[in-house]
DNA sequence: TATAAAGCTTCCAGTAAGGGGAGACTCAAG
DNA sequence: CTTGAGTCTCCCCTTACTGGAAGCTTTATA
């Protein structure tokens, strides 16, 4: 099938599928004679497999590797647990980042009367040394 | 005093501090004979608000909006609290969001043996349509 | 059969927020 | 007087795409 028809089944932009065969991540699996690109189901579970693993936040390079175990039927789940597992941890770092920094502002504008007036915790805490 | 002297004290990059005086977020007060940068006190205030305030993860738009409000002593604290707000909520939806994605991702995990068998329900999971 | 619309191609440029480095100039110390 | 550190501008690089332009190809309609 074409690029257009692919891309509607794996819910992802003709750009995106086009860019991931430009970096060499998901191939067509050739060309036609007028230089379409083709996609057969092969190469769409590919596109499948990344589209899902960039929703679950992986980068590129962490899709590339996942995608190399996907297609290696003899390799060991410790491979790939060692990947979700560092993912986890990523998560889990940027959570407690995110949670302090939600708490920090959500205390500075709980104490802004948020009126008319000009005198404003938020701005003060943001102007601290 | 000098871009470095100002780095310095705000504890940010001096490639930083001179894109914010390219984007007009932050400029100088002058320029030395030679074409030296020149920041004074006013200027160093500006700088540690904008580096706070990006430090809280508000962007470029908003520290330009917020800058302004914190420069002008007229300003409503009702303006400064929207921002803080939206921006709060900005953050409880990414964390929402992050939060799904990380129990998802454990769920996987928590059901890989990472041994050195093949079967590995992160790739399953990861490629279920 | 002609033509117009839709889909495809490549290439170029841009995004957020700077980072890295080249080549040239300036300043302070020894 | 020289050397080293600091600064200047300018340009390219980053992530993972996204948008657009100019030009084919395919398909649908008149």
């Amino acid at each position: 099938m074409n690029i257009g028809e692919a891309a509607k089944r794996v819910n992802l932009p003709v750009k995106t599928v086009r860019y991931y065969a430009e970096i060499g991540l998901v191939s067509p699996n050739g060309r036609t004679a007028s230089g379409y690109r083709e996609y057969d189901d092969i190469a769409l579970r590919k596109l499948k497999f990344i589209a899902r693993s960039r929703s679950f936040g992986f980068g590129i390079p962490a899709c590339r590797e996942l995608l190399s175990l996907f297609e290696d039927h003899t390799r060991e789940s410790a491979d790939v647990k060692r990947i979700a597992t560092e993912r986890i941890a990523e998560l889990d770092e940027k959570l407690k980042e995110l949670k302090l920094l939600r708490d920090e502002l959500a205390h500075l504008a709980d104490s802004c009367a948020g009126n008319s007036r000009p005198d404003c915790p938020i701005i003060e805490g943001l102007a601290a040394l």
